[in-house]
RNA sequence: GCCCGGAUAGCUCAGUUGGUAGAGCAGCGGAUUGAAAAUCCGCGUGUCGGCGGUUCAAUUCCGUCUCCGGGCA
């Protein structure tokens, strides 16, 4: 493995990323860069399976539990921050969101935000079951681009145009050079056998129960707020129903477990299909 | 032991006045340019509990057996 350039780790949930990157950094130095959507959040870190303080202690680690439970983030703000550590010490990004490494690798259209009032509005018109009104007030180019059955889809490409007054496919249509080009990159694609993998998630989620789940999530409870990015945690929604009292705990579990096979497997698709190029390695 | 109810997809169930059956969930395939652990699209995968009987035809009607609930003893 070439020494300077930047390392990619992708790979499914469960899959043992986070131990290969360690391996690396232990072996070769660099910094270990999370591309994980969720594990940027302080409030989990046990849900989200986030290096242990221990483990961080081995190695530099970036972008892990730095953003509020409360705080937007996207793959845009991600980018914007990894940008920066790609003049550092050879960056090892690790993680299993299949977008950021597709901003990473093949670009992303710099967009401005989106107002909160635009957001507002959308999200009102949305749940007020507009989506066809939503979609009417597109342009054309646009609306022949993307899902039209998507509701996140939509709102999207409706909160750009009235945000910037141009279209998200012409916006898209600029898309600049990527900041790291897969030929400039040491690319490392995890491939788990789906039945492995779906035994390591099921004892995975018991072991995160036995290691202080509930009250993780238990001390969320009075912030809690379903909407939030941060609360797509796989498992922060089943445990707080559970703390609720609304279901049992063998029932959140089994959702839990249900939620993360489910995400495994658009991950495989995602990585099969939009990954193609990346140097594959075998699990088990 | 007797009576009643049930047995249909991996699970929970619907249904067929007799013409080999369909929903939800699970599962599988796919999409993916700033909420992506999100969001969305597509696909039914089946000895209709066993064995006999009636019938052109039984998953459906009849008999019997098995198993699971509930009740009476």
């Amino acid at each position: 493995m070439s020494p300077d350039l930047p390392v990619l780790i992708a790979g499914p949930t469960a899959s043992g990323k986070s131990g290969l990157a360690l391996e690396i950094a232990a072996a070769q130095g660099g910094v270990i860069v999370n591309a994980d959507a969720l594990q940027v959040y302080d409030c989990w870190r046990i849900l989200t399976a986030r290096p242990s303080v221990a483990e961080e202690a081995l190695a530099p680690h970036a972008l892990y539990g730095h953003v509020a439970r409360d705080q937007a983030y996207s793959v845009g703000h991600w980018l914007r921050e990894v940008a920066p550590l790609l003049a550092g010490a050879r960056p090892i990004i690790v993680g299993g969101t299949g977008l950021a490494f597709a901003a990473l690798t093949e670009g992303l259209v710099e967009i401005p935000p989106i107002p909160e009032p635009v957001r507002a509005t959308a999200d009102a018109r949305r749940m007020a079951g507009d989506l066809a009104g939503l979609l009417a007030e597109l342009d054309t180019a646009t609306r022949a681009r993307i899902d039209t059955a998507n509701p996140a889809r939509v709102q999207r490409a409706w909160e750009v145009l009235v945000t910037t007054g141009r279209g998200l496919a012409d916006w898209q249509a600029d898309t600049g050079a990527p900041l790291v080009p897969l030929s400039d990159a040491q690319t490392v694609l995890i491939d788990a056998d789906a039945d492995w993998l779906g035994q390591r998630i099921d004892r995975r989620f018991d072991a995160m129960v036995d290691a202080g789940a509930l009250d993780e999530v238990r001390a969320e409870l009075p912030f809690w707020d379903p909407a939030r990015p941060s609360s797509r945690a796989i498992g922060a929604p089943e445990l707080v129903a559970h703390l609720r009292g609304e279901i049992t705990l063998e029932r959140a579990v089994e959702a839990a477990r249900i939620a993360s096979r489910q995400y495994a497997k658009r991950q495989r698709t995602w990585f099969r299909k939009r990954m193609a190029g990346w140097q594959p390695w075998a699990r088990p």
